[in-house]
DNA sequence: AGATACTGGTATAGAATTTATACCTTCCGG
DNA sequence: CCGGAAGGTATAAATTCTATACCAGTATCT
């Protein structure tokens, strides 16, 4: 059998995943529970720069499609422990993946930058 | 020597380089231009649903960041070719996988929809 | 009892980005 | 001089993201 879905399809339904996993804070999120569960005040604190309402939407929406779990712990003080399910573990590849590219490439892209700035 | 860049931190450049290769349509360009360098009509018609704009805007994006090289080459009729630099093609390896997460993972991710829509 | 702090969020408005749609310019063949 | 292909621009509307402030529940401090 080939290939059921393609990408390059304006129809396809994994447009729409692609579209999620793409989304601006999912590659944060995934590599931030990468070795551990994390709560919602770890996460914030430790993806600098999100804002709540950020962090809300992306884990609801990734909670959603099957990529974490979210679990009220009802101990004192109560808290909410959000970790990768299965599904998402196995996202964790290709998005570390990511990740690694854009921290070991910094140099490459701003030579690349100040070599156009300097052309013109 | 450690970790020179952390994607974590607010200020960190390697933000910037993620925002661009996790911008809407690199990782369509990137896939599209696997095998071959491609026209701007080839890639506007190869990658169904984007509009002019938006590709010439990511095209430009890319190009000032050195992954791809644009040529206008001289024949008749004239055109433009776009292709992956050396740089880009490294890019390749870890945009590649994250499309085929996305093509081959349509039916878990419904299904956690679907479970998830019952649930309520 | 009242003030204070921590957790896990919401609300609202403004800014930035993306999309839709239409149009333009150069080059050529007929 | 008409039409078509290539490679785009222009403009406005829709969508998404960000900044900032606020809130409710529980517990501890005074």
């Amino acid at each position: 059998m080939g290939k059921a879905y393609n990408i390059m399809a304006a129809t396809c339904p994994s447009r729409t995943v692609l579209h999620r996993i793409g989304a601006r804070w999912t590659v944060f999120i995934v590599n931030a529970l990468d070795n551990r569960p994390m709560r919602f005040t770890e996460l914030k604190a430790h993806i600098r720069g999100i804002t709540p309402k950020a962090l809300t939407e992306t884990l609801r929406a990734m909670e959603y499609d099957g990529l974490i779990s979210r679990t009220e712990i009802p101990a004192h003080p109560p808290h909410v422990e959000y970790a990768l399910t299965d599904l998402g573990r196995s996202l964790l590849t290709p998005l570390r993946a990511v990740r690694e590219w854009a921290e070991s490439h910094v140099p490459d892209i701003e030579r690349a930058r100040a070599q156009a700035d300097a052309r013109r």
